[in-house]
Parts: structure tokens; sequence; C-alpha cells
RNA sequence: GGGCGCGUAGCUCAGCGGGAGAGCACUACGUUGACAUCGUAGGGGUCGCUGGUUCAAUCCCAGCCGCGCCCACCA
């Protein structure tokens, strides 16, 4: 016998490892089924779960489930990340509490060092993931630094650099200072910040006492300035354009240039042009040969000699900086050079400003754009390919409205800057010879080989120090995981994946660059769909953070209120377009639907509701069971398109619904009398029906709900060690619904709750039992009395329900059903005004729905232009309402005659 | 500046051309042998505003107001 209430830490933690060894997660690779591939987005390895991780997962995991069990051979590919920034920033972190800086452990050790982390914390997220109920094929689990997925990252690099698409460059980058590395333009994040406008004056240099004023939020640049550029149509200055300026405190002599770029709205509408950092000064200083002039280091500390590239002409400034500034940080130079300013009589004013300054979204400090060696992706070229895929409809999104995002960037690409001035991650693939010529192979034997054809003779080579974004490998995740690029029979079995299921927010960072490097090196598209849920947000709709501490932590609502309920929950809020607000109270409720199920589940154990082998649905001859059949019927079409069109809400919903709605309120309810009646055989045939339509609940909540129902399926019946997660999906093709038997119980559940509620709306006890007296029920309205009457009886807690065409005894409640007016004997209890009121209410409600009504009919616009069938309906409604309402003006008159 | 989305019951949200829905919260009653993590009944909404299209608009279109997110830029 089942317990009173479900213990689902107890279930799951014995239900999850009989799963993963019974074999049901995993793919075959040599079956003939058809094949679904569903492509794990990898979790940091060294992270744990969180509350998109547990929406994104389960998402998957359900369709995952289904998908099995409909009879496809299921591969959800499971693995992990390296995450290089993050992991690396951790294990920095801890070493810092070591009094330590990686460069104490040299690169190798520090590498080992990230290793052990790994090895220590990597399982936290795939145990999480257990407890969560995830099945995807944990033997196939892979990680992005695994042997085999960096032979895939070396070779894609090697490839693309031969093709000419990836590519070593001397451009501005996004540099964070803190972490010492380049970013990628998806990696900042712009700030709204107060700030100042400093407007500085530069004498002219032939005419000291003439001064050009320039705006600047960066007025520590100013070291670095290059030239001043003004527009060409803007008359305040067009006398000016081809002399210099003498830039203060660096003494350098620098040109007015015109240039569009000066806009002469903004500041003075003079500009000054700092090439080495600022991204539209870079752009200037290209389009008039400036040289570029670097006064920062590595930490955006003033350096006290600057690096200067030459301009096209081939000017080179001097590079020395002046001495003050040498080594303060960029903050600090700030204030002294302002200082200095207004010291000369050079500072014009101070302006309040707002605006917006990046950010490195991993370190929280300002990026600095800096000029530095960077390797970079051709992306524009790859995009294309990948914007005619979606444009064609070979990957499509969910909801399609994503796919103008994915267009609007993939059409505006910019070069994807790819290394990153780390140790944690892919190595690139390049060796310098000594004279710099760089040789980009798959190993180092390789390149020393090519050096050796290169220069003739062996050559000492230096591997490139950099490693490679971890969105490198990642956008290769769809085939690398397969095997790729070694021969292997999964590449071919499941690539492309079926659909990916992942969160709006790394469309760019993933989805478009898998499409880039699948359509590449595959030819074709990693996914058929893209399934864009939503971000999980607290319950006021914030974003969740750890700064705000308002983190709900899954594996604490897992450990609260089962695994299930967590699961269902995110399901049922799974809703197309629109962000998920989170609350423990959603939890809870879900909770109890798995309580309800659960004592469902135990009803029938006490009544001996078992599963009987071969039952036939269309060998029922009870209507309510009829009925009940074809609402399981009408349910499992109803999950089964809500997958198909990934409306997960919907599939929760309609189960949940049925479930709690029909199962529990009505049918079980109906089913007490005939289970304790005298007729044997209805009870039989009732009983092997209820134990087949909670075997149906069982099987369709399963793949959102896994371990309540696995755990009820194997407790109802005997199930000779099968395992509920392998079962087919069941197939009703074989079954009609009975429309007729749906009618007749709707109006059985329509009467109960019609006398229901005069009971309550009278006061009358719910221990007392009346009888209820039909007049003027037609045939069929007598037959369904007849056929239903016990539970009728029982449900409405009545002595007797039975016709009569003689007028009912005075003092009656009364109500109308179709054709009938029931009446309820309350002689003792009945408050004639107030039943009184009940009916003029009534009639109330009744001739504003037939106003409504005549006045569309009344309308000859609407009779002659809306479909027939439209207005046909209306005029039935009309009918129903008007018949009704005649009814109970009557019943209103007896009262006021009696 | 460009783009996307959202304003429906107190709260959180489904629905999206012809009869306003759910869960939670609230009110009243209730332990009738599955379930109080429950049952029964009930109250509560000019479906943001203004126009337009239509026989018909919560639903389609336009504008406006409010809110959120993304991208770009701001000397």
């Amino acid at each position: 016998m089942l317990d009173k209430t479900y213990s689902p830490s107890e279930v799951e933690a014995r239900t999850y490892p009989t799963w993963e060894q019974s074999g049901a997660f995993a793919s075959n690779t040599t079956s003939n089924a058809q094949p679904f591939c569903v492509m794990m987005p990898p979790p940091n390895v060294t992270g744990s779960l969180h509350m998109g991780h547990a929406l994104n997962m389960t998402l998957q995991d359900v369709l995952t489930r289904y998908y099995r069990r409909s009879g496809r051979d299921a591969l959800w590919q499971p693995g992990t990340d390296h995450a290089g920034i993050a992991t690396q920033s951790v294990v920095e972190r801890q070493l810092a509490g070591e009094g330590k800086t990686r460069h104490d452990l040299g690169r190798d050790g520090f590498v080992a060092r990230v290793w052990d982390w790994k090895a220590e914390s990597g399982g936290t997220i795939t145990r999480q993931l257990r407890r969560l109920g995830a099945s995807p094929d944990w033997r196939r689990e892979r990680f992005t630094m695994d042997e085999g997925l960096s032979h895939a990252v070396r070779k894609v690099f090697v490839q693309l650099f031969k093709q000419g698409l990836i590519y070593k460059d001397k451009r501005l980058v996004n540099w964070d200072p803190r972490l010492h590395t380049a970013i990628s333009d998806l990696e900042v994040e712009q700030k709204e910040t107060k700030g100042h406008l400093w407007h500085l004056k530069y004498p002219l240099a032939d005419d000291p006492q003439r001064f050009i004023t320039v705006a600047t939020t960066r007025p520590e640049t100013m070291l670095g300035d290059t030239a001043v550029a003004v527009h060409p149509d803007d008359d305040r200055y067009r006398d000016l354009i081809g002399q210099d300026v003498l830039l203060p405190l660096v003494d350098r002599r620098i040109p007015i240039v015109a240039d569009d770029y000066a806009d002469p709205e903004q500041g003075s509408g003079a500009v000054k042009i700092t090439p080495a950092h600022d991204f539209n000064d870079f752009n200037v200083g290209k389009r008039h040969g400036l040289p570029m002039i670097n006064v920062m280091d590595r930490d955006a500390r003033i350096l006290a000699t600057a690096e200067v590239v030459p301009g096209g002409d081939g000017s080179e400034p001097d590079s020395a900086l002046p001495a003050a500034y040498a080594g303060l940080d960029r903050y600090e130079a700030r204030k002294r050079i302002i200082a200095d300013f207004a010291a000369q009589d050079l500072l014009e004013r101070i302006d309040d400003h707002l605006h917006t300054v990046p950010h490195g979204d991993r370190s929280g400090t300002a990026i600095e754009p800096w000029l530095t060696d960077q390797w970079y992706v051709d992306a524009e070229t790859l995009a294309q390919p990948a914007i005619r895929a979606v444009e064609e409809g070979r990957t499509v999104f969910v909801p399609r409205t994503w796919e103008n995002t994915y267009f609007e960037w993939m059409r505006n690409i910019e070069p994807w800057c790819i290394s990153r001035q780390l140790w944690w991650g892919h190595q690139i693939p390049a060796w310098y010879g000594p004279d710099g010529t760089v040789f980009v192979e798959q190993s180092e034997e390789e390149a020393q080989a090519a050096a050796k054809r290169h220069y003739g003779h062996d050559a000492a080579l230096t591997r490139d120090p950099d490693v490679l974004d971890t969105w490198f490998s990642s956008a290769l995740w769809p085939f690398s995981t397969l095997g790729w690029p070694d021969p292997a029979p999964e590449v071919d079995r499941y690539y492309p994946g079926d659909v990916l299921i992942t969160a709006h927010d790394i469309i760019f960072f993933w989805v478009a660059r898998m499409m880039m490097m699948g359509l590449h090196f595959m030819g074709e598209v990693p996914f058929r769909t893209v399934y864009m849920h939503a971000l999980v947000r607290d319950e006021k709709g914030q974003k969740m953070s750890k700064s705000k501490g308002n983190i709900i932590d899954p594996l604490g609502l897992i450990d609260r209120y089962g695994a299930d309920a967590l699961r269902m929950t995110l399901t049922a809020m799974a809703a197309q377009g629109r962000d998920i607000k989170l609350s423990d109270q959603r939890v809870e409720g879900y909770r109890n639907f798995a309580t309800k199920l659960w004592n469902a589940a135990r009803y029938c154990q006490m009544n001996d509701c078992r599963p009987v082998d071969g039952f036939d649905p269309t060998a029922c001859r009870l209507t309510v069971n009829r009925w009940i059949i074809g609402a399981v019927i009408d349910t499992a079409a109803k999950v089964e398109q809500a997958f198909a069109q990934y409306r997960f809400n919907e599939a929760a919903g309609a189960l949940y619904q049925f479930t709690w709605a029909q199962f529990c309120d009505w049918y079980l309810e109906f089913t007490k009398p005939i289970l304790t009646g005298s007729d044997d055989a209805a009870a039989a045939e009732t009983r092997a029906c209820t134990a087949w339509v909670l075997d149906q609940i069982l099987h369709q909540l399963n793949p959102i709900m896994p371990f309540v129902t696995e755990e009820l399926w194997g407790a109802i019946g005997d199930r000779q060690g099968d395992l509920l997660i392998s079962r087919p999906w069941p197939d009703y093709a074989a079954v009609d619904p009975d429309r007729h038997a749906g009618d007749e119980m709707e109006w059985v559940v329509r009467l109960i709750g019609m006398v229901r509620a005069v009971r309550a709306e009278m006061n009358v006890p719910a221990s007392a039992r009346i009888e209820l007296l039909l007049r003027g029920a037609s045939d069929r309205t007598a037959d369904r009395l007849s056929r239903h009457h016990d539970l009728i009886v029982h449900l409405a807690r009545l002595t007797d329900a039975r016709i009569i065409d003689a007028p009912a005894p005075k003092g009656s409640a009364q109500a109308v059903l179709d054709d009938a007016t029931l009446f309820l004997p309350l002689a003792e209890v009945i408050d004639l005004d107030q039943e009184r009121e009940r009916l003029e209410r009534e009639i109330g409600k009744l001739d504003g729905e037939i106003a409504k009504i005549d006045k569309k009919l009344a309308n000859p616009q609407f009779v002659e232009k809306a479909p027939e069938e439209v207005v046909a309906e209306q005029r039935d409604r009309r009918a129903d309402y008007l018949s009704t309402r005649e009814k109970v003006a009557a019943a209103l008159a007896r009262v006021s005659a009696g």
C-alpha cells in the first residue's frame, strides 16, 4: 500500500540510478529508429545549477523523454564547457587567497592547478542535473577540453587560417585591464555612468593666442592625441583646417583635419583624435594616415614611453611622455592632467555628463580600447551561409520573432576577436620562427616541418601563448561531440540535430556561431529548430543575481518540493514570448498537484483498481467510462500537439486540468457508487477503466514528472521489471471518443453543480439530505436521470432524484437546466425573499445575454454577411436562453404566488 | 537612434476575430473512508488609452501612454 503522502527525496534518490543503470538514457547508433538529437548547452564545468539551467534542462529532458518513448532513437548529448575566463578567475581568486598569482606557479603549474579544480568541483553540475531528473546519454558526456574536442578545435583553426578566414591583426580591442586579456564585443557591457565633459583649450601652434576647444570625457587620453578633427562644412573652423595645434603638456604638433565624424552639434564641434584609445578615432586615424600613440600599459597605467605606430606618411612622433604621469593609473592621471590644464588656464569649463562606459562583463572593470595584436575570425564571410540558412527556413526559430534578432546581428557582424591572454583554454596552434614568420599547424611537429620547408633548415619555434575564446570551441559542439573530425557513425546519424533549446541571451554568443561553423565544416545547419525559452526572473521580475541576493536555488526547491514539482512548474510556465517570474508559491502549487496525483493512485489501489492486461477501452459500456476514455484521448491529442509546437505550458496545462478537474474531481467521484454498488459487471468494468485511465495519466505526465509517475506506475500494477521511462508512448488510434457520453456526463456535471450551488446559497447544511424533483423533463433528460441516478443522489447529497408531473410542493428552491425545472423542497429552511432575489438575479443575467444577441441579430449586416453557422449559432443560443428565462420566470411567479 | 516584447480578476499569467479563463490570494461552508499539500460554493474584469479595418475587435492595423529587454551611439 502506498504511503499517505509522496516522499520525493526518497523516491528520486532510488529511482534515478535505476533508470541510468537500465540503459534507458542510451542512444543507439545501430538502431533502425529515426534519430532525435538534442545538443545540451554545456554548462560551465565548475559551475552549479541555477534556475536558468533548471528551465533549460527541464524542457530538453521533457522533449527527449517524450520522443524517446515515441519510438525515436533519442540522443541528448551532454557535456560541460571549460569556460575560460570564468574558471581561470575562480582559480586565480583561490590563489590570491594564498597570496599568490598565476605567475608564481607558471603556465604549466597553473593549468595543472585548474585541472585539479576541475577534478574537484567538475562533477557538481552533472550531479545536480541528475537530481533534476535529466536523462541525457551520460555515456557520451564530453568536455570542451577533451582530447577529441581539442583536436576538432585545432583542425578548425588551422583550416580557417589556411582558407584566410582566420588572421592576425593589430587593431584596437576591448582590453580588460584587470583580467589582462582582450575580450570580444559581446563580452562588453555598456553601463550608464555619471561623468564629466571637460572642455580643453588647445593653442594653435603658429598663433598661440588662438585656441581651439575640444570636449572630452577621457582627458587622460590626450597624451595620445594625434589630431583635432572638425567637420568640413563647419564655418567656425574652416580657416583652421590644415593648421596645427600644439598639444598641451606634451608639446606635440598635431594637425587639424576635416572629417565628417566631427559633429558640429556635439561639444564645441571640434574633437580630439586619439587613434590608439578610441574606436571612432581609430577609424579617423586610418582615414587620415595619422600615427597612433598608445599611452597605456596593460594595467591601463600611463607609460613613460609611448608605443608609437608611424602615420601613413611615415611621420613618427616622439615617444617620450611627460614623466609626471608615468605609472599613474588612468583615473589618477585624469585628475593630474585636468589640474595641469587648469593651472595653465587651458581648462575652459567642466560639464556634468551622463554617458555610457564600456565594462568587461566578467571583471566589471571599465574596458580600455587598446592597440594589440590579436587573432580574428572573418565572421562576415562565415555569416553569409548562416543568414541564408535561416532565410530559407532550413533552421527555424521558435518563436519566429527571434530570427529578426539573429538577422540584425549577422548582417552587421564585426570581425570576431578569438584570442585571449589567458592560460586556461585551447592554446592557439600557431608557432613563430626566429624572424616572426608564423606557422599554423595542428601540432608542433607539423609546425616544425613547415618551418623546415620554409627556412630550408630546422628552426627554433615559439608557440603563441594565447588561448581561444571559449565560444570558439562551443561553436563546434554540435559536431565535435559526435566525434568529428574522426570518422564516426554518430556524425552521419545525429547531425544535424533536431532542436536546440536555449535562452535568447546567447543567440549571438553561441547559436549564431554554431550556425556559422556547422555550415562551414559540415555543409549543413547544426539543428532544424531553435527553441528560445524565456529567462527566469524572481517574483518581482528582477533578473536573479548574486549581488541582488534574489537568487532562487533550484536545488533548494527540489529539496523542499521535489524535482517533479519544480519541473512541472517550469514546464507550465514556459509560455512562449514572456519571461518567467518564479516564486516558491508556484512550486508549492505544483507540489500539491503531485500529492493529488499520488492520492488518486492511492485511492485506486485501495479500491482494487488494478490494470487489466489487454484492457480494451472500446469495449467499455458504461457512459461514465466511455466519457473519461474520450477525455483521455482528447488530452493526449492536446499534449502531443503541444509538444510538436513547443508549447510546453499547454501540455502541462492540459494534463493538470485533466488529472485534477476531470479525473479526480468528477470521474473518481462518479464511480464511487458503482464500485460499492450491486452491479458486479459494472464495478469490474469501472475498476479496470479507472486503472487504465490512471495508467494513461502516468504515461502522459511521465516526460514532465518522471519520478512520481515512475513510482506510481510501478506500485499500481505488476510491471514485471519494466520501467515506465522505457515504455512506448500510448497510441489511441484505435479508440474513438464517444461524444454522446461526453455530452451526457457534462449534463450530469451541470445538474450536480446547480444543486450544490442552490444548496450553498440557501445555506442548506451539507449533512441535510433533501430530495430533487425534475419537472418538464424530456425523455432524454429522464433517461439521463435514471442512468445516473445513484451518482447524482450521492454527489448532490440527496435522498432521491425523480421526475414529477404534478406541481412541486410549495417552498421549493428552483433552478432550470435545459428542458427541466429543478425543485428542491426546502419548506423548513427556505427564505422566500432570498429565493426570489436569487431567481431575479438569474433572470437579469439571462436578459443581459439575450439583449446582446438580439442586438446582433437585429443588425441586417450581421445576418447578411456573417457565416451562416455563426448566425444559426446565435439564434440557437438565443432560443436556449429564452427558454431558460421563461422557466426561471415561471419559477419566480410560483415563489411570489406562494 | 534602431529593434523586439509586454500592459487581461488583488497578484502571476494563459487565451488572441463571433459566448471573458486558470493558478494563487480572498469570503462562506465543510473531515461524506484517496487527498486539509483537501473538498464545495462564491465575490471580483468598460481585456492600457484613442482612432481605424470588419456585419462583428480583448484578439487585426495605426497612433499615443506606461513598462521591460537587446543592439548601436553619445567628443
